[in-house]
DNA sequence: CATGAATGAGTATTCATTCAT
DNA sequence: CATGAATGAATACTCATTCAT
């Protein structure tokens, strides 16, 4: 039975499907998403592919390599995104609103991977938000974009390692709150977390 | 066996003055904070006592209900003393330095707890901080006095919801950050994020 | 706490209440009725009665004996009966009738000794309604007034055994139907079971 | 180690050309029968073949399940037998002599099943016997012959739920007593019973 | 005798992983 | 490479029974 459903998928699979290394990605975001890692069995993850459980192995070591290659997945664009604004930023604050608004709109168009991230914020012994290489690099990449900040003047002399915390306390306590309501609006939390950052709750324009 | 086990033991549980529900949480925040939560089997539990595995059930329904009593005995704790803090504030600079303070503090001096709430941060599909009786009680209570704040004129009047999302952010990512550090120095943390949180990165005392 | 309660019952307990023997008796009688053999814990049972875990033990050894005692009680009670009967029947034919009647009349009335007997009849690996000293005993009685019956030249000379089973196989099975019934009619059922033993299906009452 | 054992018993398996599903049902049938349904665990039943604790749960849900489909295996082969036997049937009297005769053959002949059956008639509330789809159904097919019985006028109009019932109760007592004679004689019994269903204890041919 | 907390052996069930086909 | 049946270690939880008070 199992042969004929195989059957009829492969034929799409040819032409049409990602390979099985995507679909196993796919199916663990979908699974990960839904039920939080510990809840997750590969059992879960595989029944949402046309393969057999033994093939996961072919593509990953454990449940734990394919949720990691999942967050670099997400570290690397998140990390690319950010790359790019920086690059356009033409001002301090623009440069910090362009990084908040894309953050905020990645999650707010990727809602799965937000769940993802979300469901597994810190799962047992890891605050997996900082984690991950692509993550980390990304981090430090932001704490020497403050260092430079710092350096050329924009801002004061502060501790730039409280600094870069911050922003990253700052852009998930915000997300959350954002995702939560509806419509999404990303453009708004940016602005709020912009200004809240520059300024302060007594800033100008509060 | 079990008798010599039980003379040892009900000698040295005699000495402690401890009962055995507080042997199981102190066993429970220790293997919580080590292991983290899903790691965490009742056997690693109860195998930091002296006590017999079924006896764990004689004081908790589930591995859950350990960590929820745990969760919320923090939880509590923090919010009286916040609402200490809250009473003697003399303005609202000084409400919001001596609230992260407090915050700081009692992390610093209860490692075991900051752990147990950072390995479980967030355990599957749960914002563990932002969740918990108490926790969600201690954040209506800022939540309310942001509010109070605004209408008093002391801080302009902006999204409270993003406001005490914010505050938590903040709280949490520093506190991260500073427990890395030797030798802990809440005061520090505390007048960073006092200042980052009033007036911004651009701050005049930055 | 539970002082206090005991303290109340306690009162009650001099003058009117049964002693702890029988009320664990009664208590395991419920239990047994309601959720079966197996499925009746001990603290099922003194969940039911004003007394300890503990105190079960110094009136029984086990949850089989208590079982056992029940089925005693109940083996003994109907045994009486019947050897009331038995004394008083005028003929044969009377005789099998009053005792089908007091069968049915007894677990008509007694409903709760019928759920205990029905949902623990043959409980694993044996026979519960043939088994118990006096249930044996019952039964060894009425084989031998179908052995004098026979010799008096009353009925027929039948395998003896083979129709002392016969006979309770036929009460039970009659029995069962019987107590779905509304209302309960012990002495209908107790003519059919007795024409069916006597004549068969054929016989001229019909 | 497992290697070993999985050579030996993949050997074995290979010889006995049964799969997994009839080993464990066989292993089962064994377990119920010897210690009885609640006694057995699941670990008595794996330990009866060569397969692994966890291969019980590839071909059944639960112990209860296992429990089912035996029974529904023996409901559903002794069924099949007695409506050949109905078939066959050319007078009322052949139709029950035939039917009882079928039914103490097939115990005699199946001591495993009978056993199984014995140990666990009437479960934790439930009457076993009377239990089970093809069980309820070959009981409603006998009700069904008769009331036919009965319009055809081979017997005279009786409460037929009674009648069911006592058929039914006739024959599990008679088997019982058969079964604990040497040397087993089905014939014999057979003819008991039916003599006694048809013309009652003072039957002429008594 | 009464208490009820402590005991710990025992059970069903899950699931990541292996491996013969 | 794909398959999916087999594996068996691991775990939460139960409950009859004991025993110090």
């Amino acid at each position: 039975m199992s042969v004929s459903i195989n059957s009829l998928a492969s034929g799409r699979r040819a032409v049409n499907r990602k390979n099985n290394r995507d679909a196993i990605l796919d199916a663990a975001r979908d699974a990960f998403a839904e039920i939080g890692y510990s809840g997750t069995t590969v059992r879960d993850i595989i029944r949402r592919t046309d393969l057999a459980s033994g093939t996961f192995y072919n593509y990953f070591d454990s449940k734990e390599s394919v949720f990691n290659a999942l967050s670099d997945e997400i570290g690397t664009e998140l990390r690319q995104l950010l790359r790019d604004v920086r690059q356009r930023a033409s001002s301090f604050d623009s440069f910090i609103e362009a990084m908040f608004y894309t953050y905020f709109s990645y999650y707010a168009n990727n809602r799965e991977n937000y769940m993802l991230t979300r469901s597994n914020r810190g799962r047992d012994g890891i605050n997996q938000v900082m984690q991950g290489p692509q993550v980390r690099a990304g981090l430090a990449e932001l704490n020497d974009d403050l260092h430079k900040a710092i350096a050329e003047g924009f801002i004061p002399s502060l501790d730039v390692d409280f600094l870069t915390a911050s922003l990253g306390g700052v852009a998930f306590s915000i997300l959350d709150e954002m995702m939560e309501r509806e419509p999404l609006d990303p453009e708004a939390a940016a602005q709020f977390a912009t200004r809240l950052f520059m300024t302060g709750v007594r800033g100008k324009n509060g």
